[in-house]
DNA sequence: ACAGTCGGGACAACCCGTTACT
DNA sequence: AGTAACGGGTTGTCCCGACTGT
């Protein structure tokens, strides 16, 4: 018996965010996803076309936050952007824990990516909003340093209570800024 | 006319971080190297015997510098060592910006890396050292904090003036803890 | 138009099995192989998975064939084992000349290879028996000389009718015990 | 100090028939003989001038006996040309065991060797002496029984003393004539 | 009969590393 | 010190025939 189309996406897409995670976009290859599920690497390929299109569809849903996010800020005057900012990113963070990992891991090379290069864009706008819309080097270097603070938490700190992960992360991002 | 060997194992040495810091470890191949420098890939393979040694003569500072951080960092009272640690790590991530760069890329994979694998030990140290010698999760996360604050900033942030992005990040990063 | 599976596999083996005979399991390159029967390298490796499953399953029936010899033999007593041991050798080395051919090419290099190592025991008693289950270093020594007799007869000797060679190798053999 | 030019000729002699007869010919390479006689590749290549030479060079001694013996074997009268055959290829054997083993190991791929062609023509001699001279199949194909034997039996019999080793040999020789 | 789904088989382009030789 | 040619092996991609349910 074949298992539903649906479930072998849903399937696939779990196994590879997972080996992504864990190996690198490069480390992972679609026979290692197709091992892992039980499928052939041929039947994997007729779902997804090649392996970027996986890692845009794993990666969709985050830059899809990401962009209401961004949209949410463009609404907040420029004083108090940053803080709604640092909450929208922890709270960004916290959901895409494992897709920013494998984002991180890539990144010089993503660029070379079709799915991924709005990324870039994305970031921007972003750090704009936690520098509270100011173009000193000096603000925006901040912005980066709140980036980096919550997501190297939480890719690599000690895991506990998601409230509590959230409550710290805001804490300290926010003295940041 | 042939370039000395001293000149050429130091140029490899160069583009090779230069080209693993852009594409990331496995993203350059040798070929990739060797082409750039202007040699058979076979006499960068005599030189370096395989591309793991690349990498491990790349890290060889870097890691020095930690452990003679860690080193100096042992000798620190618990109640002040993380002021002193943040100090440490920031003159460190400053120095060596490219090889953590390199280093964050790979993270997941780097494990299978012999040349690498007392890494996660000096991390380890140095992230006990960062949290005031604390076992509480939340100071380890908040240590976390630290470090992703800084090397992010290095690697993603605007590029100022080195007084100036040292001052930066030091009182950022004094802040969080 | 793709040829069946089975009838690659089959190809592939039997080319190797010439090859290798011809010019040693070393001295032959997969894409040799590859090239002979016609498809490509990544192919071949695609069936085998590497070279010495290729040997492995070239060498099994022979292997196994000698297994069940050495079991027949265990039921012989020790003053008949050895003429009975000579008739088995016999047929043995005229059904698997190619393979034994090989085998001889590479015996000093051959304990490297997973798949071989047993070989080593096999061959042992094998020679056991011909020697008919004496330790004493002449009937060992006899023993060799029967089966290095059969051996090269076959690997080297005119070829002449099948019931013939069978007749001379058995007359030849039973005079060295 | 640097050791005499005749000494390190014949020492890598030494060294290289020892890993010739150990892992083949093409299993040895000259960094494998440079490394353990303690000199330079280049050293090496500089007294040989190729790997071939060397080879050519080790086996000289061997074929030149076998030529001498060819020689002799040629005055005598064809009733009694075979047990004297025997007696000189059982003593060809035991001197040039090593040598044997390792024409043996590469014996399908050596016909490529020029310095080796002449060997097959040797054989052949050889094998009509030991036919005494006779064209029949029968007694050529025991002719190959005999040198099988024989060369089997040294290469991976057990070893026991050179006396009581050749009696053994020689009996058993005679006995297949 | 006819999409949508899936698997076996194949392959070009590379990969890292070694070898004999200069 | 340096290299061309090759070694075995992997990767992403693709073709095609065989299954489904409709």
């Amino acid at each position: 018996m074949t298992r539903s189309a649906a479930t072998l996406h849903t399937q696939l897409l779990e196994v590879s965010l997972r080996l992504f995670a864990a190996h690198g976009f490069r480390g992972t290859s679609l026979q290692d996803i197709a091992t892992e599920v039980g499928c052939s690497k041929a039947s994997l390929l007729y779902h997804f076309g090649s392996k970027e299109t996986i890692l845009a569809e794993l990666l969709a849903p985050a830059l899809e936050a990401a962009d209401e996010l961004n949209a949410q800020l463009a609404g907040i005057p420029d004083d108090r952007v940053a803080e709604v900012a640092v909450e929208g990113v922890v709270d960004l963070v916290l959901r895409f824990q494992r897709e920013i990992t494998l984002l991180l891991g890539d990144v010089p090379e993503s660029t070379m990516i079709p799915a991924l290069s709005p990324t870039g864009d994305r970031i921007e706008r972003l750090m704009g909003a936690l520098a509270g819309r100011s173009e000193r080097p000096q603000d925006r270097l901040r912005a980066w340093m709140v980036l980096g603070a919550v997501v190297l938490a939480c890719a690599g700190g000690p895991k506990l209570e998601p409230e509590q992960m959230r409550e710290q992360l805001l804490a300290g991002a926010l003295r940041l800024v």
